[in-house]
DNA sequence: CGCGCGATTGAGTAATTTCAAATCTAGTGG
DNA sequence: CCACTAGATTTGAAATTACTCAATCGCGCG
């Protein structure tokens, strides 16, 4: 199971196996149901998580109650309150998981240690916060630039396997429109 | 002038004297006037920049020839096209000089041999990647949560100096609303 | 003075939202 | 297997918001 883990740091850099173990014995497992909590406003936010299998959302709610999808996280990604995280203030989003989902958690003390000790991990993680920022870049281009439909069409085929799995309601939130006007769309 | 830059480094990370002239000797300087561009679009993009002095827009140029600002870069940020940087491929924006400027030049292969050189300053560029994620998720929450009125008012506090130094049309085109509704606010 | 750039204002149009109601679907319990 | 329910999706119609296009205004500078 965390060979998935284990792909995914040699994507960027290739690693002994002693040094992967001692990589895994910064992160604890969680396992969590459909529903549940990961992050919730308010908080404190201990841990940055690296999703083995599962899908979450991470959103921000607004004084009316209105959701805004920040980003999903599926097999692969990482995702936490990264403002809170870093900056060790409260969560201001809700992470919440749309299906079962088994994660291992990374605190900020023990990313830190492992960025100190092996410099390959902080390469790794310089790498990956890089391409996360470009990513987000290419998400402000499209909410600028885009219209309800173009952003939906970009955003279906990049992860098509969201279609699937997560109700148009809940893409609505994360592309900025109301559901009633997604469902016009095409 | 290059303390500025020394400045910078050492908010994230303590630096020698030796340590701070063997990074310098892998960036080099750049002036340009105002209305130059330091990346244009189908271009490679060989460097990233450290900015001295002066301003500049990063803007995404559509078909219909309209123009959505990307970031805008002052005194102490960095900017370049980080999609065509990291990834190699042609640029897809423009960054063009709002003000005289001046800057400091760093290739990607420099980057990654002071990287692979010096931990600090992988571990600075870390840092800064982290924090720039954060902040383009705050701007993507402030594109989803807010009409043009919050996200203006929310721009003039992050950087009041904006106000002052660049027209209102180019505040639009940053805030994603055409310039007339932009004077219409208030 | 007159040019050019930026800001403003007006009017009509297009896109999206809101509120409401109807429809559809998958899962539950009898 | 069927009826029921909750959630999800669709549709309609009115209201709102922002956009476009056009004209005007204001100001600094050669």
């Amino acid at each position: 199971m965390s060979q998935i883990f284990r792909k995914h740091i040699e994507e960027i850099t290739p690693i002994t196996d002693s040094e992967f173990e001692y990589v895994m014995s910064h992160f604890t497992r969680k396992k969590l149901k459909k529903h549940q909590f990961l992050v919730q406003s308010g908080e404190y936010v201990k841990n940055d998580h690296f999703v083995l299998n599962g899908l979450l959302k991470a959103y921000y709610a607004n004084d009316e109650g209105k959701e805004h999808i920040l980003q999903f996280a599926m097999e692969d990604w990482w995702v936490t309150d990264y403002q809170a995280y870093f900056k060790k203030v409260e969560a201001n989003v809700y992470i919440d998981c749309l299906e079962d989902c088994e994660v291992l958690c990374l605190s900020l003390q023990n990313r830190d240690k492992l960025c100190a000790d092996l410099q390959k991990i902080e390469h790794f993680f310089r790498v990956k916060s890089n391409f996360g920022y470009v990513a987000l870049q290419r998400r402000i281009l499209s909410l600028l630039d885009q219209d309800a439909k173009g952003r939906y069409e970009e955003l279906v085929s990049l992860y098509p396997s969201l279609l699937q799995r997560v109700p148009k309601t809940v893409l609505a939130s994360y592309l900025g429109v109301s559901r009633e006007t997604l469902s016009r769309l095409s």
